[in-house]
DNA sequence: CTGAAAGCGCTTACAG
DNA sequence: CTGAAAGCGCTTACAG
């Protein structure tokens, strides 16, 4: 008749086991665990013994129900874009010495999968090129703390952004194109709405143009990012009356595919047709690409995410916008002999 | 002195407030959320009525204290090798019409990473390309549901796997070059040692070149995945005085970075050097590259995966092992004029 | 500084 | 078929 607890996950120790082990209360371990204040020195050597000993791990499950899980959601957009991969490792390396775990979602639209993340306790959120509304994304920072990369809300005091100053990178491309003798620059752009950044870029570049006297030129083409839209986007481009001379990309992965059509029309790079992408990922120095590209320091990016994410979590409430400076990187692409 | 019941997360909606809403117990909510049986349809289609009009979302982690997350963790090493998204197309289309919610995470040694996620109280794990030692992946198996992506472990009844036919798909590549004439065929190789897909991929190297009366040509280099390594050990085999004429590299990625280097030696392609990849990643398509490679079906792979891990968690207890045929997708790389 | 008790939002036996 | 109670592993006030 003895009073049966079947331990339901086997061989995981708990809290309690560590108590008892130490000789003190629950209540302590917990305190030794958040680091909270009111402890003595001696009490917390004890558990931090009995926890090594027993090979403690507490379960952020637990523990997010009543306070923190440790577990901020990176949210991606698509898994096939390279410049993400550089946001990541800035993230990565951020966390690395803090008790935080990233764990990432992919999804064009990020709120549905937001509140499955909120469902499952994560402390807190980035968003990298999220594709959903202003207001929303404003919203939603009102139950979570939120950190934008890749999106304006300048306005908004309640959530933080990370960006690359996009106006000033678009300009940087088409300054060194008209540098370098092209005149008839096009722009290959998303025709996704809510996009802020695509917008900077082009105003970027429609600014540009003007300042060079290229304003008659300005021609931008909007395409969805499935490879099908992309390439015949380009296709019909290239294969137009009055060609540009030049073509700039809102991101490496659509340049990669620029060139790629281009060589397929048998067009040469860059005496045909220039071509100059954004976000300077691994494949721009690939000798079969050699593309031009504006580096905006995404591991920079991702590491500043990291931090004013922990910070909002933390308590502070003010908002940060963190702004990088872009530069561009020449490479053959866009270069006349 | 009224009881003060503050609702730590504000404005969520609890099981309780759907059970009184729907003038039931919380006991029945649940077995509603569950789908459960023991329960009558008026009575399961009150709560679901109360459920709607409340916007009732589950709070995984309390789920998980006693029960599931339906939360699957998809563990990948890296995030720069192409395939993997096509990987986790197939696992995103498996889970689309189930309760089940992915998350990923990123890390070259998974072990870590799993721990963190069974501290998150997921449900499985789909482990893609590990770099764990075989007995390791056993053991984790005997804690978790788990299952295998690219990673050879026949003997072991606790885990599934899926995988591609990976020593075929080596033959495949000697065969096609071999038929396209070349003799000297070396191969760029991965020097992680427990990855077991990378021996299987050698060992049909090493059968097809003796099948093809070519076995003094066998020519193995072992590189890390970091682009220096890469660069300078293709840089090394392209520069020796017994050049090969036909190089087939262990994954596109690495095949990309074979093109750039021997075209930055000024080498032609095919012409002085065939290059092969394996994975037929849409890079593989693009004009600058045409690349021949392996197609071993990424997408099926990940759904396959999916499949699997969703039945040993419902309660399978026999392992399976999915395998598929890989086919060799020839273009311009790898092509003899 | 330390600990007993209540509670987070669910699920799980167990009665009825 | 339905529900009251206990419990999952933690944290949070609150006493002492």
């Amino acid at each position: 008749m003895a009073e049966i607890k079947a331990p339901k996950r086997p061989g995981r120790v708990t809290i309690r086991d560590v108590a008892s082990d130490a000789g003190v209360s629950v209540a302590a371990v917990s305190k030794v665990l958040r680091d909270a204040y009111g402890v003595s020195d001696s009490l917390r050597e004890k558990v931090r013994v009995s926890m090594d000993k027993l090979s403690y791990r507490p379960l952020a499950s637990a523990r997010g129900l009543r306070g923190r899980t440790y577990t901020l959601g990176i949210l991606f957009p698509d898994m096939r874009n390279p410049f993400f991969a550089d946001i990541f490792d800035g993230v990565t390396s951020a966390l690395a010495r803090t008790q935080y775990q990233a764990m990432q979602g992919v999804s064009v639209h990020a709120n549905e999968l937001v509140d499955a993340m909120i469902d499952r306790q994560m402390d807190g959120f980035i968003l990298i090129g999220p594709n959903e509304e202003s207001l929303r994304l404003v919203a939603l920072a009102k139950r979570v703390p939120l950190v934008l990369v890749g999106h304006y809300e300048p306005g908004a005091g309640l959530l933080d952004t990370v960006n690359n100053d996009d106006q000033l990178g678009a300009k940087l491309v088409v300054r060194h194109l008209a540098t370098n003798g092209y005149r008839r620059i096009a722009m290959v752009s998303l025709n996704q709405e809510p996009s802020t950044i695509i917008r900077q870029r082009e105003l970027g570049y429609r600014i540009e143009m003007m300042e060079q006297g290229l304003g008659t030129a300005i021609q931008i083409t909007r395409s969805s990012q499935t490879l099908r839209d992309v390439q015949s986007a380009i296709r019909k481009i290239l294969e137009s009356p009055d060609r540009p001379d030049a073509l700039f990309c809102w991101t490496d992965l659509i340049a990669i595919e620029a060139i790629s059509v281009a060589t397929d029309m048998g067009l040469s790079i860059p005496g045909d047709i220039a071509i100059v992408g954004y976000d300077n990922t691994m494949y721009c120095d690939f000798a079969q690409n050699r593309l031009t590209s504006v580096d905006q320091s995404g591991e920079l990016l991702g590491l500043q995410a990291a931090r004013l994410l922990i910070e909002r979590i933390e308590g502070r409430t003010e908002a940060e916008h963190f702004v990088v400076t872009p530069r561009i990187v020449a490479r053959a692409s866009s270069r006349r002999s």
